[in-house]
DNA sequence: ATTTATATGTCATCTATATGTCATTTTTAA
DNA sequence: TTAAAAATGACATATAGATGACATATAAAT
């Protein structure tokens, strides 16, 4: 659920930093120590987000960045360019290449985790947990709090992130194996009935405020979250 | 954990006294004597506050607040003014440009000091050491004393730096890993199930006050401090 | 330096809550 | 009216959290 964010950057000792700054804000890190090694690991998984180290060993930042934006499924990840002082004059070179957002060298952790909710906020809002309400009702996934006005509704910990998903995607119809997928995983294996348990569980909990029309059925598909 | 504090200021007799003063209140000054400096610094670091001479060499301080409030980074960072006092009128123009307070020179440090901690007090409390007190429950970093009343509760070291981090973040859920991170620091290797065991130790010394209760289990996710 | 007291982290056990499945009933669309 | 799909209630099981005990580590006192 959290934004996959790969690193690319050959000092480990900054690599790690970067990595456990990210985690702490919540966001999955993936490590890479070089272009070539990046260039694998989007290959299989495409990342939310990338952070990008300009000097590289081999294959340099601005050449991989390139790379990227010339393929359609990684054309539009959004990059963040991470540049020695020295190296000012790269910024520009950097953003010609397709850079999204660029820091110097040294930088403050909190700065970053700011500048990527920034970037990811424009993109991909659903990545970054804020708070979201929806015909009155709210959820919170920070205080972990659902409410209407000042009412709290107690909801299961299954429940809650199943409401947390619909909430950040409205209006969508998703099958019970979509739900599955999302809820409890790729490769986890439960009865597709399962689904409407839960989702029975999620409306009894909705209907102490009279909430629970929010979630429809559709016969034959799946479940959606609308307001209409 | 102190907050940075950026001081923009030309005459650097000023700047120091202003520097010393800072250190001296449990902050930590960052220091630049002109306005591109200053630019470079928030670059780097996001300070939490700026202290922000109106008259200075080359770019001016109207200027270089713009050029803050412009970006989305450094928009809500809280800036103090210093005018002279011939300057009066200035701060008319200095709070429509977007600055949260102004003092005219000449100023007593204690005034200025009293005025970051105002502004530091509305946004960003955790950064201030000061008294907590939460539904009577009062925590003082100080003497290092948590209390109702006058009851003194014995709390443990550990404990203690525990329900001061619930108290300075109040709501919000944190999984066991960020408390280990937060509480033990971030490279050390303890148990999950550790947490447990001091987030029952502590709410055993609350309970000697009826307290207990304000921390809550967030099942599959892990604890907050809630007065809720 | 030695003793004493206090605090710490881990483990095993107990308890409460959440989970997934199934059988049954109800609803829906043709 | 009927067949398929979805809703529901019940239940056995799994899982997460609370707790008490203990051996060890750390700090304070002598």
């Amino acid at each position: 659920m959290a934004a996959n964010i790969l690193i690319v950057e050959d000092e480990t000792s900054i690599l790690e930093l970067i990595a456990l700054n990210l985690q702490q804000a919540g966001f999955n890190p993936i490590r890479a120590i070089n272009a070539e090694y990046a260039d694998n690991i989007v290959k299989e998984t495409v990342p939310d987000l990338i952070v990008l180290d300009w000097m590289l060993p081999g294959m340099n930042g601005i050449e991989f960045l390139k790379r990227l934006r010339g393929n359609s499924l990684t054309k539009k990840i959004p990059v963040i360019m991470l540049t020695a002082k020295s190296e000012e004059d790269n910024k520009i070179m950097g953003l010609n290449a397709g850079a999204d957002d660029y820091l110097t060298k040294p930088f403050s952790p909190r700065e970053l985790v700011a500048r990527i909710k920034a970037l990811l906020r424009g993109r991909s809002p659903e990545l970054i947990d804020e708070p979201i309400t929806i015909s009155e009702l709210n959820l919170n996934p920070q205080t972990h709090q659902v409410q209407v006005d000042d009412k709290l509704i107690k909801v299961g910990p299954t429940e809650f992130k199943l409401l947390h998903f619909f909430m950040k995607n409205t209006e969508i119809v998703f099958s019970r194996n979509q739900i599955i997928n999302k809820i409890w995983g790729n490769n986890y294996d439960v009865d597709e009935r399962t689904v409407d348990v839960h989702i029975k569980r999620l409306r009894k909990n909705l209907a102490e405020v009279g909430k629970n029309k929010l979630i429809h059925t559709i016969r034959g598909f799946g479940y959606k979250f609308s307001e209409k």
